[in-house]
DNA sequence: AACACGGGGTA
DNA sequence: TACCCAGTGTT
């Protein structure tokens, strides 16, 4: 199915298209781990992260014969961790269950963890051809203001009909380009907050636009700020090296490692909090210092005033040994795993600081 | 339907 | 600040 619309967008996207790294294949793996990565993050944050990845992992059999810390290694400083942990699994089960070859299904494809509706449908289009709508930000943002949508388009159910609009429009022979080009055009013409409507080469079907109404769409509902929450961290100093650890792999920062950390609900004094609280986390004995730095980190739906303070082992405690969730490490060494931005700032403070290399 | 889940760029 | 980004999974 094609319309006048359809070949005006196809045309202004086959003329206008950004050249990016992931366009230059047909790679099914490489499409999927662009699309993952891409999932609520900007195109030229992905660029680098992308490139480095394909090197590392170049085919799904390489990702999934991975060390899980190394996957998340490569992911540092994306976010969403549960993305590339989700990639991770879903590689090894293309490789258990389909012997390497991402499957040219939707239905199977879309079983895969981390694989919704939106990358179901963009892997398939783009990689096979299979005419299935691609909605993310972007293509909502186009339709709400195509066909003047004043639902929000934050509600799940907004979303469902706009997949069905969409789903319209796909011509059977270039279900791919024409996804791409839907997000192309609200990446680059019909932007958040003002559209450039004279170069929009689908502006004479715009609803929005006839109305006058393109700066109003899309509408959103509000979303509850952040939550304040103070963390306390221990640097804990032993001959030269710091103590590290292991997150829980489910939750925030998940699987990824940090300065032992714990949360702090005011009270008692902040040191006091913390040496008990590591006691009852690692069950390790510390004597807390001075206060190394004060990070202010913001994650999109908590706010982390996070104290790091210089600790040392209490005399006479027993020295944890290394284990798979801890790990003392030079400050030459933090660079082996992954830690989260938060942490990354405590660190640099901590070499900034003059540590012992 | 609502919420958890990162980090950074932009106005 | 506030917004928002080529969203998914869980509850």
């Amino acid at each position: 199915m094609s319309s006048d619309l359809t070949e005006a967008l196809l045309q202004w996207y086959r003329r206008h298209r950004r050249d990016l790294p992931w366009r230059q294949t047909r790679d099914p793996y490489r499409i999927w781990v662009s699309e993952v990565m891409l999932q609520q993050t900007r195109v030229e944050t992905v660029i680098p992260y992308y490139l480095r990845w394909l090197e590392r992992f170049p085919t799904v059999a390489d990702l999934a014969a991975a060390p899980e810390e190394e996957v998340l290694k490569a992911w540092e400083g994306l976010g969403y961790y549960s993305r590339a942990r989700n990639l991770h699994r879903a590689a090894r089960e293309v490789v258990a269950r389909y012997g390497g070859a991402i499957p040219d299904d939707p239905e199977a494809f879309a079983r895969l963890p981390g694989v919704g509706r939106y990358t179901a449908g963009a892997v398939m289009s783009i990689a096979f051809g299979r005419p299935l709508p691609a909605v993310d930000g972007n293509v909502l943002r186009v339709m709400s203001r195509l066909f003047a949508v004043d639902e929000p388009i934050t509600r799940p159910g907004t979303r469902r009909r706009v997949e069905a609009l969409v789903a319209g429009f796909i011509p059977a022979d270039a279900a791919g380009d024409f996804n791409q080009a839907l997000m192309e055009l609200g990446a680059t013409l019909c932007l958040p907050g003002a559209p450039d409507c004279p170069r929009c080469p689908v502006a004479a079907w715009c609803r929005a636009r006839a109305e006058g109404r393109q700066q109003e769409l899309p509408r959103r509902e509000a979303k509850a700020p952040p939550r304040p929450e103070t963390v306390l961290a221990g640097v804990i100093e032993d001959g030269g090296r710091y103590l590290l650890a292991r997150r829980p792999r489910a939750g925030l920062l998940g699987g990824l490692w940090e300065f032992p950390s714990v949360p702090f609900a005011g009270g008692a004094a902040p040191e006091a909090a913390l040496a008990e609280g590591l006691r009852q986390r690692l069950g390790v004995a510390v004597a807390v210092g001075g206060l190394l730095t004060r990070v202010e980190h913001v994650f999109s739906h908590r706010r982390w005033d996070l104290l790091a303070f210089r600790c040392t082992l209490a005399p006479g405690s027993p020295r944890p040994e290394d284990r798979e969730d801890l790990r003392w490490l030079s400050p030459r060494e933090l660079g082996a795993v992954p830690l989260p931005a938060a942490f990354q700032k405590v660190a640099a403070a901590l070499i900034e600081r003059g540590a012992a290399l």
